[in-house]
RNA sequence: GCAGGGGUGGCCCAGCUUGGUCAAAGGCGCCAGGUUGAGGUCCUGGUCUCGUAGGAGUUCGUGAGUUCAAAUCUCACCCCCUGCACCA
């Protein structure tokens, strides 16, 4: 469809206020919204996903008669506005191309170096492509993150988060830029121009103490295996430097030095050459006794500490390093302790068998198995090192000391805690991969002592959102497992932030902003009030904690300076409203959006007034398998992903949608494929023609017609359902595929445009509306009153239900099926079909026979011949047959076995056919049909086909064209 | 490792909760026939193997089990994806 029809159809539904949901006291209502987006850039058709499920569901309810509320805005906080502004302000090539695209004029290009006017410059082009593909959100809701207005609610919420306890300060390690501030380490590197995937790696700093009193700091990511220390490794060539923490000096290299002076304060004091130290001893805390210094190129002076703890029979590359000294030095040594045990083979798995074959210790069977040919075979030996931690953590057991018999996992725990009440034990944090923040300097962990979080830990807030979770409707349903899983170890959120973003000051404490995820978790209420705002009924001034308090939680006097009534008013709105019928986002929110959002409502709301479901969708991926990356984005045709514009432009919105809806289910990935979505607009031309030409007024044949009005009825109950259950894709394939081959079959069968298929039309045309809207008003013009999107969607009830059609029609498609099953053979060797085809209708008491053994079945009974001839004998019907009767039972005994248990719905087999003739002979070539009972057939069948006849599945004799017609 | 998801016919993707009507929906691709100026659209049929009468055999990651009956339930194993934390 042309853009511009499209464009009618949005604008008459724009002047009809469809969009705008009213309350109407008693009526229901639907409220349901996409969880926001965050403005990195422009939409692409992969974003469709997330508003075309939730536009189709308000579509749907609107329909069913309820009110509903379908808003929209941006999530302007955070980084994503701030990047892009300074992709614009860099001119950075892709930006560049896609405002030059959308054509944005060159002289507001600099307008947009402002994070805050580039993140509504993007809003302002979201909603242009959610009213160019029918979303109807209500306009009057629109806001962006950093309104004023926004903000007002937000410190609202803040206040009344703390004054619920959710909120406490404490220390966090938080990346940051020495010179620009906190930076995000994520793998889309918003704030960094490498190092994103950088993992950080938590150490634990062991101190060994020289006889002059200075104490080198080791640092270990296995803090248990103090007890197995034969030395410490330092690099040759090495210098350290002393760090003066508390009372103490310790030695650590200089990079070191500088990330515990981030973490843990103190200062940097001089150099010491290493090898003032190689070949002194210190002493071994807990475990007591002395061990060497020694040298190693083992050691990488920029990770840790720079100082190693050697432990021999467990590290891997402690023991590659050992082999390489002479045996002068190695010898007084000693045999490295071994400090723990894994259980036993059997309960291993075979990669973790692989590592525990042969002799020696724990570490030399990991070099062994790993094949690793020496210290400086760093792949093989990361192998061996990472498996062996990971076999000894999970399955190991201590053996040493008062620790005998504790797992290695706890031990852990207990080995710090008795370091730290010895002192000089800290946590080291540091990244596995060097960090580069976009302007080039290294990105350190720094100890932050005053953060503020949000408590999620808290036992009794976690248990009320645990409760909501119990009774969440979710889509997929798994997810509402996995959530009970991700509460599980939910902890604490750092929820504010110093440095450039975009966010409402943190009111507590205005040095700091408020971080994007926790200004997002309870916007639904807030959008409420945000459309008496827009109204101009309400003042941003007006919006305060005294107001909100009243408006959301019905406590207080409310806010003095605003109309009493209108203050109840909106009140009895956000209570209509309330709770939220549905969150619709995608994945990525499954893990902290989703939660926090539950959280929150379950610490600001009672229970009644917590959200009913979250609707999770899947992303629109690009080949390489992710979400779709640029360069995916806006290619030539085929086999890149096209821009928004071109995609509007080349289908038009609704082949859009519903490719959305059909390419898969809701919560799987799908990738782009622009070959489905030409199959899309072709199905829909397809049904845009078949609808046209449901017009008719005449009559059809009586029982084709009740079985055509049946099949509606059971359809449009099941897109009902398909829609209840928000299961789109369902119900698109009953709109799309199922009705379409319905009316086939039902012209095939004969029937033509008429009365029956105009009702059917007329049902269609409104259940194409809520996910091809543009289609429905387009064909539903002059058909339905006033525009589809506001028509009554259809009910079952509109449609009778005839059961004795539909027994009818299931039985002459297994007819047909039969037939076709034994005129396959000849049809494919070229043989012409045959003249006339007889049927032979089974007796009544073969019906009567197959019950009695249907019965026997049922019961767990393997009837016997016997008992079937016996009960027979008091039945006159049967008993006239009484030689048949033991044959039938054989044969049809072990079908019966593979059948469904309840058997054929009775049905006068004879009229069907006899009504059904012509199609047959049409349908598969025969020049005619003969139905006959099987009894008053024997001059019929020379072939003796009749005795198959069973009811439900009639015998058949074909007569070969060269053949003299039979006579009678 | 833990948690969640998954492995279905040439491909994509349903089905699995509530075992039987499942040789398994739908789409794509492919084959044949009809329509057509046309290898395009549309319509009809076919598309695991065998079979000159509606039948039989072998299939839903692998192996075993429960059952009269398993793609569906149970157990074990193999493989793949995602997340594991502050990132929107």
């Amino acid at each position: 469809m042309e853009a511009e029809r499209a464009r009618h159809w949005q604008e008459a539904w724009a002047r009809a206020g469809l969009s705008t949901g009213q309350r109407i006291p008693g009526r229901g209502k639907f409220y349901a919204l996409n969880a926001y987006p965050g403005t990195s850039g422009f939409l692409h058709v992969g974003h469709l996903r997330g508003y075309v499920y939730p536009d189709a569901l308000h579509r749907y309810h609107r329909m069913l008669g309820e009110q509903v509320l379908f808003p929209f805005g941006i999530h302007a906080s955070g980084l994503p506005a701030v990047t892009y502004a300074q992709k614009v302000k860099d001119r950075e090539e892709q930006t560049v191309r896609q405002l030059s695209e959308e054509g944005v004029p060159k002289d507001e290009w600099s307008r947009l170096e402002d994070p805050e006017t580039a993140a509504r410059f993007l809003g302002e082009s979201y909603r242009r492509v959610l009213r160019s593909i029918g979303v109807l959100v209500d306009e009057a809701t629109y806001l962006t993150t950093v309104d004023e207005d926004y903000r007002a609610f937000i410190r609202w919420q803040f206040h009344a988060l703390q004054a619920a306890g959710g909120l406490v300060q404490g220390a966090y390690f938080a990346s940051v830029c020495p010179v620009c501030g906190p930076v995000a380490v994520d793998p889309s590197e918003t704030d960094l121009s490498s190092g994103g995937t950088a993992e950080v790696v938590r150490f634990t700093t062991v101190p060994y103490r020289l006889d002059d009193g200075r104490i080198l700091l080791t640092a270990t990511l296995r803090p248990e295996t103090v007890y197995g220390v034969t030395n410490l490794w330092v690099a040759p060539g090495e210098v350290l430097v002393v760090w003066h923490h508390g009372e103490h000096s310790y030695l650590v290299s200089r990079t070191a030095a500088a990330r515990l002076v981030e973490q843990h304060g103190g200062r940097v004091g001089h150099p010491v050459p290493a090898s003032e130290l190689v070949g002194r001893n210190v002493a071994v805390p807990l475990r007591g006794g002395l061990v060497p210094i020694l040298e190693s190129a083992l050691v990488d002076e920029k990770v840790g500490t720079g100082v190693v703890m050697s432990v021999p029979a467990h590290a891997p590359a402690d023991a590659a390093a050992l082999a390489e000294l002479p045996e002068a030095t190695r010898a007084p040594l000693g045999a490295p302790p071994v400090l723990l045990e894994v259980s036993p083979d059997a309960t291993l798995t075979a990669s973790e068998r692989e590592l525990t074959g042969g002799t020696g210790t724990p570490a030399e069977r990991a070099l062994r198995a790993m094949g690793v040919r020496g210290r400086t075979d760093a792949a093989a030996l990361t192998e061996a090192t990472e498996r062996l931690y990971r076999l000894e953590f999970v399955r190991g057991t201590m053996t040493v000391a008062d620790l005998r018999g504790v797992p290695v996992r706890e031990a852990r725990d207990r080995v710090v805690q008795r370091l730290t009440a010895e002192g000089s034990c800290f946590e080291l944090q540091e990244f596995s991969i060097p960090v580069l923040c976009r302007n080039g300097h290294e990105v350190v962990i720094r100890r932050v002592p005053d953060q503020w979080f949000l408590r999620y830990s808290d036992p009794a807030w976690k248990a009320s959102t645990r409760q909501i979770v119990d009774r969440l409707r979710t889509s997929p349903s798994e997810y509402g497992r996995e959530l009970q899983g991700i509460l599980d170890w939910f902890q604490d959120r750092p929820c504010t932030r110093r440095g450039r973003w975009l966010g409402t000051p943190f009111p507590l404490d205005p040095d700091w902003v408020i971080e994007p995820i926790a200004d997002s978790t309870f916007y639904m209420a807030y959008f409420v009030v945000r459309r008496f705002v827009a109204t101009g009924r309400l003042t941003t001034a007006q919006l305060t904690d005294a107001f909100f308090e009243f408006v959301f939680r019905g406590t207080g006097p409310g806010e003095p300076s605003v109309d009493r009534a209108l203050q109840e008013e909106v009140r009895t709105e956000f209570l209509y409203w309330y709770p939220l019928d549905y969150n619709i986002g995608g994945k990525e929110h499954k893990r902290v959006h989703f939660p926090v959002f539950l959280y929150t409502h379950a610490l600001l709301l009672p229970p009644e007034l917590a959200p009913r479901g979250i609707f999770v969708n899947g992303w629109i991926t690009g080949a390489t398998g992710g979400k779709l990356s640029k360069k995916e984005i806006g290619g030539k045709r085929g086999i890149q992903v096209p821009t928004m514009r071109d995609a509007l432009h080349r289908w038009g919105p609704d082949p859009l949608r519903l490719y959305h809806v059909v390419a898969a289910s809701p919560a799987q990935d799908v990738e782009w494929d622009s070959d489905v979505v030409d199959s899309a607009a072709e199905r829909l031309r397809d049904v845009e023609r078949l609808a046209q030409e449901t017009r008719g007024d005449g009559d059809g044949p009586p029982e084709l017609d009740a079985w055509l009005l049946t099949t509606m009825h059971r359809t449009v109950a099941a897109v009902r359902s398909a829609y209840d259950a928000t299961d789109l894709r369902s119900a698109a394939e009953l709109t799309y595929v199922t009705i379409p081959s319905i009316l086939r079959r039902y012209y095939a069968r004969g029937g033509a445009p008429g009365r029956a298929t105009d009702r059917v039309g007329r049902a269609w045309v409104r259940l194409l509306s809520p996910i091809t809207p543009h289609l429905a008003e387009e064909v539903g013009a002059g058909r339905v009153e006033g525009l589809v999107a506001a028509a009554p969607f259809p009910a079952a009830d509109e449609f009778p239900l005839v059961e004795a059609a539909e027994v009818r029609e299931a039985y002459l498609d297994r007819v047909e099926e039969d037939l076709r099953a034994v005129l396959r053979p000849a049809a494919e060797r070229g043989e012409r079909p045959p003249a006339e085809v007889v049927f032979f209708v089974a007796e009544p008491w073969k019906a009567e026979v197959e019950r009695w053994l249907r019965e026997g079945l049922a019961r767990g009974e393997t009837p016997t011949v016997r008992e079937v001839v016996d009960r027979g004998a008091a039945h006159p019907e049967v008993a006239a047959h009484r030689t048949e009767v033991a044959k039938y039972v054989q044969r049809v005994l072990p079908l019966l076995r593979s059948e469904p248990p309840e058997g054929p719905k009775a049905l006068d087999e004879l009229a069907a056919l006899r009504a059904a003739d012509a199609y047959l002979v049409r349908r598969l070539g025969f020049q005619s049909v003969r139905v006959l009972r099987e009894s008053e057939a024997e001059s019929m069948d020379p072939r003796n086909r009749r005795e198959r006849a069973r009811p439900g599945r009639p015998a058949f004799y074909f007569v070969r064209p060269d053949e003299a017609p039979a006579g009678g």
